[in-house]
DNA sequence: TTCTATTTAGGAACAGTGTTCGTGTCAACC
DNA sequence: GGTTGACACGAACACTGTTCCTAAATAGAA
């Protein structure tokens, strides 16, 4: 009645100890050209993502990568949303935290910020999981601990930070989530929606959309990126005078 | 080889036609007490929501309130994708929009947003159809339409207005998504994070998280609406005067 | 060395999911 | 009155996450 991944997930979600990866394994893995371990199920999950996207991350999928079949999974990973944590805080263990610099914090959230896009949209759809992933995973932990001492090192009072933090992570999950629902969308499907088409749209509109016809070229300008730091200027321009 | 959804889709995502309901019906509906329409499947799919949350939504189950087969709603739904575009449809028809007063323009985007909030909240999950809702739904332009005509009128120039009101709608959308998902999570499971366990797991965290740690207090502050009114006020108060 | 305990691997199955096919049934038009 | 076409729907397909139970193989104990 041993269930290791369960002691595991709530070890990882307790203390840093170092993965206690033991050296010798047991168990019919000798057959095995690779063992099956956590690692090696995160990197394939991550590889499937990167290539076909969020929702084609299957347990079954995995399995078939691993050659192997979905039950083998459950003696590593408690759950589907077990794994889907693994695989952001292994994304989130990616992020370079800088040095915070009084003098340029500012520049420094973005840029952590811009970091976690990139990383989020190389595969596509995994952000639904980081919105979905439990708040007291240790590298989500690392990135906010990161990006608070940034912000407190520009001189924002902590509850303005703390909460500022909590938005900028929110808005940029949800940016990346949204970005790969639309390029999903527009990857394969008949109605396509270019800037043209939805300008020719707007166009259309009847009259009750005066606004939205007057001012189609602003609405539809700028690339996504352009629209993340104008966001992200946004918010962070009002957190030194508050109001 | 006729496709009247598919049609009826598309043609919602052109213009406001009045809903040709034709007044005479036809098929084997006599035998029903309530015919099968869009607006019955839309009606009784909220309900569902509103009970039992969006993953609770099945086509199964929808048909299965309507004392039918599964198979019988795809004769009025293209998709279930569909399906969820009908209901944020259906929601944002719901929202009132005031007449842009340019004295009081913030707090009516903000009163708007917050009239979004209540609505998504009270529909358990359902801001993840939202994020996925195709940007030509017209009940969703509605609001874009309102909002807009409400930051024009308080001088925001197109360009910023456009971009904020992307930003201000993505950021509602994403919170009612983490909103709900957390209160999911809250409801029964064994590690349900009252503020007292976030504080006590903080507080427990190793040397690595200093600023955690000594601003636990300010990180768990505070009531979701607090923060979400704290990021509208954050994201409203950078329009007047841009950098 | 032999034996047992523990851990890992995996086949088969269960209860769900969205969606499609084909068939049957009824109402309205010519 | 017969034909047409819209509607309803049972059955099935190809999936999904997850659990049970069995088989294999090693680690430590006797």
């Amino acid at each position: 009645m041993a269930s290791p991944p369960q002691r595991r997930r709530a070890a990882r979600h307790r203390q840093p100890l170092a993965d206690g990866t033991n050296a010798t394994r047991r168990g019919p893995s000798a057959g095995r050209k690779k063992p099956i371990t956590v690692d090696a199920i995160v990197e394939t999950a991550l590889g499937i993502v990167e290539r076909e996207g969020y929702d084609a991350l299957t347990m079954r999928r995995v399995a078939g990568a691993l050659e192997t079949g979905p039950a083998s999974l459950y003696a590593h990973v408690v759950n589907k949303e077990d794994l889907d944590d693994l695989l952001i805080g292994r994304l989130c263990a990616e992020i370079e935290l800088p040095e915070p610099n009084p003098r340029t914090w500012r520049e420094q959230i973005i840029s952590v910020c811009a970091q976690i896009r990139d990383q989020y949209l190389r595969y596509p759809g995994i952000s639904l999981a980081a919105l979905a992933a439990v708040p007291t995973n240790l590298e989500t932990l690392r990135v906010s601990e990161g990006m608070l001492g940034i912000v407190l090192a520009g001189g924002v009072d902590p509850q303005t930070a703390a909460w500022a933090i909590d938005a900028l992570i929110l808005y940029v999950n949800a940016f990346c989530l949204e970005t790969s629902l639309l390029d999903r969308h527009a990857d394969q499907e008949e109605w396509a929606v270019s800037r043209d088409e939805l300008l020719r749209r707007f166009a259309a509109l009847p009259g009750t959309f005066p606004h939205t016809k007057r001012h189609a070229a602003e609405l539809t300008s700028g690339t996504a990126v352009d629209r993340f730091e104008f966001t992200l200027n946004l918010i962070t321009a009002g957190l030194g005078n508050r109001t």
